[in-house]
DNA sequence: TCACGTCAAGCAGAT
DNA sequence: ATCTGCTTGACGTGA
């Protein structure tokens, strides 16, 4: 089990996706900023590495407007070397490596321009990951998509475009439970017919499910996973104590995450915490996984290397 | 120096 | 009709 933050490491004081606006648009900023988030990158992996971290995913923005038409730079060809040293460093490591396009990736969409510019969207993440030269354990994660008042046909549009997409987005594109749109039964009906893994959001689960037991939503899960897609991955948050359902915790919830370590004892998976203040419940997470069996392993492996 | 309006994109649900 | 959440707050303008 290795434990993993998103996109943004709050004790460094740097960003790996420094906001870049359109209307400022220039090549020398563009380059700029693409050095300076790949620099920053490199800087959030050997934090990580100091600190036991050993699953990371990386910001979306770390191409800024990679595709999108006013794009014209090859950037691939441009950063080539730095993306390479990068890779071997999370290799080297054994560390793992997803990306989460944002909202506006819908396979589903009943709009073909949607549609298009998120395969676009896709490919310029699985860019990302070729250039860092990561396998198929890897990988690229959305959600569904929209309902449109009709879960039955959007549903059907998804597995047609999904039946469409080039092997290689193929190999890294995941789909995640949402909190309201498609439960985890939804998703496992896609994966009949595309076979494309799951991740288990648990928060998202506990917010839209059908009753089954969280420990049950992993095991199906785990299902959908093939040998060469690696460790399942499940994505971890509990509840706002003030804010209420749908929104995530700021911090970590110390009982409730042991609590579901417990519940989840004999499974064996990759977890990424979706907490606001990111690496500093990771650390916490850590502290707490001394004693667990599936995180030792994890340490034991690093050591004989 | 600081406050505040704005930022590429989609969809759903609440106000 | 407009706002908020998702996520990822930070840049740039004008005072």
């Amino acid at each position: 089990m290795k434990i993993g933050y998103p996109c943004i490491n709050l004790t460094l004081n740097c960003r790996s996706s420094r906001t870049f606006r359109l209307r400022n648009y220039s090549e020398e900023r563009l380059i700029e900023t693409i050095e300076n988030n790949l620099n920053c990158l490199a800087k959030i992996l050997e934090f990580n590495y100091k600190n036991n971290i050993f699953f990371f995913r990386i910001t979306s923005d770390l191409i800024p407007f990679a595709s999108h038409p006013i794009m014209k730079f090859d950037w691939q060809e441009y950063f080539k070397t730095k993306f390479k040293e990068i890779g071997v460093f999370i290799k080297k490591n054994s560390m793992r490596i997803t990306m989460h396009p944002g909202q506006y990736t819908v396979l589903n969409s009943k709009s073909d321009r949607v549609v298009k510019n998120s395969i676009k969207e896709l490919k310029y993440h699985v860019d990302v990951l070729d250039l860092l030269g990561l396998n198929s354990e890897s990988k690229i994660i959305t959600h569904v998509g929209g309902v449109y008042g009709d879960k039955k046909n959007s549903i059907k549009r998804f597995i047609e475009q999904h039946n469409k997409l080039n092997e290689n987005i193929k190999d890294h594109y995941i789909i995640e439970n949402d909190d309201k749109n498609y439960q985890l039964k939804d998703c496992l009906l896609i994966n009949e017919s595309t076979e494309i893994p799951i991740v288990l959001d648990s928060y998202h689960h506990y917010c839209y499910n059908q009753g089954e037991l969280l420990e049950k939503a992993i095991e199906l899960v785990n299902n959908t996973w093939k040998k060469s897609d690696g460790l399942p991955i499940v994505h971890y948050s509990s509840e706002h104590p003030l804010k209420g359902k749908y929104r995530h915790a700021d911090e970590i919830d110390i009982n409730h995450f042991k609590n579901f370590l417990k519940k989840t004892i004999n499974i064996n998976f990759d977890l990424m915490l979706e907490i606001k203040n990111k690496e500093k419940s990771a650390l916490s997470a850590i502290k707490i996984l001394i004693n667990d069996i599936r995180f030792m392993q994890i340490l034991a492996e690093f050591s004989n290397n």
